[in-house]
DNA sequence: GGGTTACTCAATGTATACACAACCGACTCG
DNA sequence: CGAGTCGGTTGTGTATACATTGAGTAACCC
C-alpha cells in the first residue's frame, strides 16, 4: 500500500471516529512527523480530503478539519435526499432480486435481537444490537450502490457517507429508533423487490427525514440551548473548538480562491 | 496564481474543449514538460481531475482522460437530474427575488435575437445566439446555486459541470432546440419566483430530459450505427480512442484499488 | 515454434532541499 | 502609553534527486 493511502485513511478514519475534533489544525510537518511519512504523500491524503470536504484550507494558510453543525447536518441532509431517492428508485428499475432477497430476510432475522435488547436498557450506548444495525444498513448501501449501476451516482455517495459517519456521533442509538429503522429499511427493500420506483424513492425520503430529526434532536437548536453536551469537554491536544454547534455555514465561495469544494 | 492551479485549469480546459481527446495518455513527466511546471504541481492537478472525474488512472500506471460514450451520458444526467431538481427545489424555497427578476427580464429580451437568428440559418453552428444562450443558462446556474444556499450541494454540482460541458460538445446547437430550452428555462424561473418548489423541480426535471434526448439525438445508439461519425477521424496526436461510442461503462468498483471516485 | 522467465527501462511514488509568503513577537518612535 | 515597523520563525509551494514498481521486450528453454 502507499504511503500518500496511508496518510489519508489514518486522517480520515481519525476525523470521522472524532479522534480529530472539527477545527484541529492538520499542518503538514507536523502530520508527517506524527504519521511517519514525508510531506508528500500527506499534501496528498490533505488534497483528497479537501476534495472530500473533511478538511479545508479556507483559513488561508493551514487546513483544519471542518466544523460540524446543525447547519451543515441540514444541508447535508438536503444533498443526501436527492442522492438516495435517486439511488432507491434506479435500484429498484435495476436490482438483480437475489441480493434484496438475502438483505430482507437478513433484516427480517434481527426482529428477535432487536426486541431482546429492546428489554434491556432503555438508552444502549452503541451496543451490540446497534453495531448489527449499522452493518445491515452498510449492506443496505452497498446492494443498492451495486444495484443502481451508476459510476456518478455511486461516487457522488461516497463522498456524503463520510460526512454521514462524523454525524452520526450525534445520533444516541436508541432501540426505538433503531427498530423504527429497522422498518423503514424494510419498506424500502420491499419497494425495490416489487420494482415500486415512486414507492422506493418515498420510503427512503421518509427514512432519511426520520433519520435526520433523529439526529437533530439531539443538537440545541441554538448555541446557547439547554443540552450542554459539548461544554469544554476538550479530548484532543490542542483544540477547543466545541462542534461550532450555532455557527451557519455561510461561506463566502465567490471571494475564496481554493481550488475546489468549499465547504463550509 | 499557484502553478499547480495554473496546470489544473489547463488540463481541464484541454479535456472539457476537446483538444485532449478520451483516452489520451496525460504522463507527468509529458504534462510537466508541455505545461512548463515541475512534476509536484502536475501531480496535484491530475489528483484534482481524478477526483472530479475527467481522468482516471485504472489502466494501472499511466492517467488517461475518461471516456465519454452515449451510457456515460445517460448515467451522468440520471446524477444530474437528482442534484439539479433538489437544487431547483431549494432555490424556490430560499430565492431572492431580485436576481430572479433581472434574469427573467434577460431571458425575455432575448426573443428577437434568438427569432432574428433563426431566420439566418437551419443548422447554426455555435454562432452568436448560442453562445449567448450558453451564457443566459449560465447565469441561471449561477442564481440557483446562491439561492440554494448549500455548500453540499453546490459542490456536488461543480463536479458534473465539467462532465457536462464535455457533452455539450455532441449537442448540436439548432435553433429550435434553443428556442424550447429559453422556453423551459423562463418556466423554472417562473416557478422560483412563484416559491413554487414542486412545480421549480418538475419543469427542471423536463427540461433535463429534453436536454438529454437532444444529446443522446446526436449520438448513434450502437457502434456499429448508422452516423459514421467517429470513424477514425483521430485529430490529436497521439489519440486513437474515438470518444468510446458503445461500451458500457461498468466499472468494477469492486476490484479497482483506486483511492475514490471510480468513474469510468 | 511457442511459452516462460528474466532483464531493462521508463514512469510513478517518495523524500528532501530551497524559496517565498505570512504570522508573531519585540522594539522603537511618536 | 500606544501604534507601527522590522526581523525572526514557521509553514506552504515548488523543484529535483532517489527509490520502486510495473510493463515491455528479448532471449532462452522446452
Amino acid at each position: 500500500m502507499r504511503a500518500s493511502d496511508i496518510a489519508y485513511e489514518r486522517l480520515r478514519d481519525d476525523i470521522i471516529h472524532w479522534r480529530l475534533e472539527p477545527g484541529a489544525p492538520l499542518a503538514e510537518i507536523e502530520v508527517s512527523a506524527r504519521i511517519g511519512v514525508s510531506r508528500t504523500p500527506v499534501r496528498e491524503a490533505l488534497s483528497r480530503l479537501i476534495n472530500e470536504g473533511l478538511v479545508s484550507n479556507n483559513s488561508g494558510r493551514t487546513a483544519v478539519v471542518t466544523p460540524v453543525s446543525r447547519a451543515h447536518i441540514e444541508q447535508l441532509f438536503e444533498l443526501r435526499e436527492a442522492l438516495e431517492t435517486q439511488a432507491a428508485r434506479l435500484a429498484a428499475r435495476r436490482r438483480d432480486s437475489s441480493s434484496f432477497e438475502s438483505l430482507k430476510e437478513a433484516f427480517l432475522a434481527t426482529t428477535d435481537a432487536a426486541a431482546a435488547t429492546n428489554n434491556v436498557g432503555t438508552a444502549a450506548e452503541s451496543g451490540d444490537s446497534s453495531d448489527a444495525s449499522y452493518l445491515l444498513a452498510d449492506r443496505l448501501d452497498a446492494a443498492i450502490d451495486e444495484a443502481m449501476d451508476n459510476s456518478y451516482l455511486r461516487s457522488a455517495l461516497k463522498d456524503i457517507r463520510g460526512h454521514l459517519a462524523r454525524a452520526r456521533r450525534h445520533a444516541h442509538a436508541n432501540p426505538i429508533r433503531l427498530e423504527q429503522a429497522r422498518t423503514e429499511h424494510l419498506l424500502i427493500i420491499d419497494a425495490i423487490l416489487r420494482r415500486d420506483e415512486m414507492l422506493a424513492g418515498q420510503a427512503t425520503a421518509v427514512h432519511l427525514r426520520n433519520s435526520l430529526d433523529n439526529i437533530l434532536a439531539t443538537i440545541p437548536p441554538l448555541p446557547g440551548g439547554s443540552a450542554p453536551t459539548t461544554s469544554t469537554t476538550s479530548t484532543a491536544s490542542t483544540t477547543n473548538t466545541e462542534t461550532n454547534t450555532g455557527t451557519t455555514p455561510e461561506t463566502n465561495a465567490a471571494a475564496s480562491a481554493s481550488p475546489r469544494k468549499d465547504i463550509p
